[in-house]
DNA sequence: TTAATTTCGGATATCTATTGACCGTTATTA
DNA sequence: TAATAACGGTCAATAGATATCCGAAATTAA
């Protein structure tokens, strides 16, 4: 059972994206050269979330993605939801219904037992990841992360923003600290 | 993301051991015809369990599989890790440390706080699959399960352990409820 | 109006993991 | 000795994840 390799990379988008000044957004491009990750398959993905109304995107010069709402409100389950779908990893093939000692489909009411203790244990799994926001994210993602590190990233963003194409730039000074 | 189908059929198989007697056996071809469920695969999956001692075998006419301990001290979690490993679904791949604000490799003390986050949310789902025993799951089923369906489980259930080369089950009468 | 940029959606290819079958070996029983 | 049954390895088929490509539509700037 391994999780989808592009929940990582909308996680990380996503953080990044948290940073953002208001109205800018960052285009496809610029997202895959910062974190070195393949541009089409990210591309797929952040269509996801945009779909799922967790980004915002524009076409055209200086378009892109960027949150569509507050950092607070998104969580990782969001972005887990959005990307993996909501289907659950443990799916009951109603193993009772089969063999010799099986029933007419109409005598089984509640779902299998075990079906049921499985999705109870995923359901803990979602609990923790709802609780957890991209707010929480990207603060976790400051106070650990090497100075030096912010201050590489925090140059390549603002490069990347005055970019002449990019809206909401023009002559903005701003920190990625807040 | 999706589980491992052995998983389900792990786990019935495992519940339907916890109804026989003491010493008596199921072979692969038993119980893959009682649950109806390709054979070959199934042996796979139970070689699993049985290299984690969750089960244990016996070669020879009459033999096959029987669980290794008492059905209170098997938890869910045991099974699903003997049969899926004990990977985490959600694997880090550094990215922090990619692309063109990363630093070099011994700049990154602490795993990645994204990392730590997944990780953690996977710890509630193993807690919750951990408190569980092939034992409340058997009970579960038969409280559950219509009565003639135990009925017709049992009858099997006996026929197949009276056949003349099952050990343990010679004249003993039994009753799947206990 | 035109050219450049950028997302969107579908189609398709590739890689990897799961599912499933097969076979020779070994241990056990009658 | 013959039959049974687990064991372990290899291999094939299928499904899912990963990745690319392309045409279309929208937006911006010149």
């Amino acid at each position: 059972m391994k999780m989808n390799e592009g929940i990582e990379w909308a996680i990380h988008c996503c953080s990044l994206l948290a940073h953002l000044p208001d109205k800018a957004a960052l285009s496809v491009g610029a997202l895959s050269e910062f974190f070195d990750i393949p541009q089409t398959y990210l591309a797929k993905n952040l269509q996801l979330l945009s779909r799922a109304k967790i980004v915002s995107s524009a076409k055209g010069p200086g378009g892109g993605y960027r949150l569509a709402r507050n950092a607070r409100n998104i969580s990782l389950l969001d972005i887990v939801q959005a990307i993996d779908g909501r289907d659950p990893c443990f799916r009951c093939t109603e193993i009772r219904q089969r063999g010799p000692s099986a029933l007419p489909p109409s005598r089984y009411r509640k779902p299998c037992g075990i079906a049921r203790t499985m999705l109870k244990a995923e359901q803990a799994w979602r609990d923790e990841l709802r609780k957890v926001s991209i707010l929480e994210i990207k603060e976790l993602g400051i106070t650990e992360t090497n100075p030096s590190q912010t201050r590489k990233a925090e140059e390549w963003l603002i490069s990347v923003l005055r970019s002449p194409l990019s809206k909401g730039s023009s002559g903005t000074i701003y920190t990625l600290q807040k």
